[in-house]
DNA sequence: GCCTCATGTAATGATAGTTATTACATGATA
DNA sequence: TATCATGTAATAACTATCATTACATGAGGC
């Protein structure tokens, strides 16, 4: 099991139209170039991410820019954005466990907390990851780049 | 996305290992009958638990039995008896990003150390549940429900 | 020592989710 | 108004999950 690519896909697209916000004009199809995915793809991703009011798009030459200030986007924001997880929890419940069994019958009454927990400490985590701060490592390694090279 | 079904009929098979140990004997087929899922389902799991080390299996009268206190086991040794997440990791990296792009050459660099934090975070909750509070919980469970009978 | 029965495993199929792709309608802006 | 980017529908390939049938293997009970 893994979460979608569609989450990465949403990172690596916010930090390019804040990194090219002043050099590009930002559209999908320079993005499906960057990611290395099917414009269409991007472009969904670009609805979610739209809906969820992180970026705005425009068609003219100003192309997308971001809707807020990176300190104010975490992952955890990516993430509900492009609904990475199902409505139905983290955790893939069973879904006929036999009520005539004492255990079948209270297991959802036994786990559903625990697992709920275990989901709730991965989106704490998300929480804590501002996009500001991946930007900002972003343009650092970008920056070492250049200077290895001279 | 979820975690697999087999996380939670895991957990569910320790549960019944330990509740069913006196009155019954343990089964595949029997578990099959508690989890509500088909017997070479709850025997792949088994398989799983056992060379994990958390279960034995004989075939005689003794059936299945727990190779280790509940204590000794937590949620986080039956996600990795039954290999709920890739070796890849929790999260799926889109797999072709332009190296030509200073943004997808540095995608990695940037996003692998975040996102291994967020799935560390999981597995350590994961690592703070104990089967033993899950089965004393279960035995709790059962009583009120008798006692509410009454 | 044989018989029974549970486990282990292979093979197949149904279903659903992910990603890619083509195609086209819509709508904003130059 | 022409252009070009977005939005979205439809389809397909691929993969993962879960169910199911079938059968070989092997351990325990008698």
């Amino acid at each position: 099991m893994q979460i979608t690519s569609k989450f990465t896909i949403a990172v690596h697209i916010v930090i390019a139209v804040d990194y090219f916000k002043d050099s590009q004009k930002v559209t999908s199809n320079f993005l499906a170039g960057s990611v290395g995915a099917n414009p269409v793809i991007v472009r969904n991703v670009m609805g979610d991410l739209k809906n969820a009011g992180i970026i705005s798009i425009s068609q003219g030459k100003s192309g997308m820019a971001l809707a807020r200030v990176l300190e104010d986007i975490t992952f955890y924001d990516v993430y509900r954005a492009v609904s990475c997880v199902s409505d139905e929890g983290l955790f893939h419940f069973h879904e006929k466990p036999n009520m005539d069994c004492p255990v079948g019958r209270n297991i959802h009454k036994v786990l559903d907390e625990e697992l709920l927990g275990v989901q709730n400490a991965m989106e704490a985590q998300m929480k804590a990851v501002k996009l500001s701060d991946i930007v900002n490592k972003t343009r650092r390694e970008i920056a070492n780049e250049v200077n290895s090279q001279a």
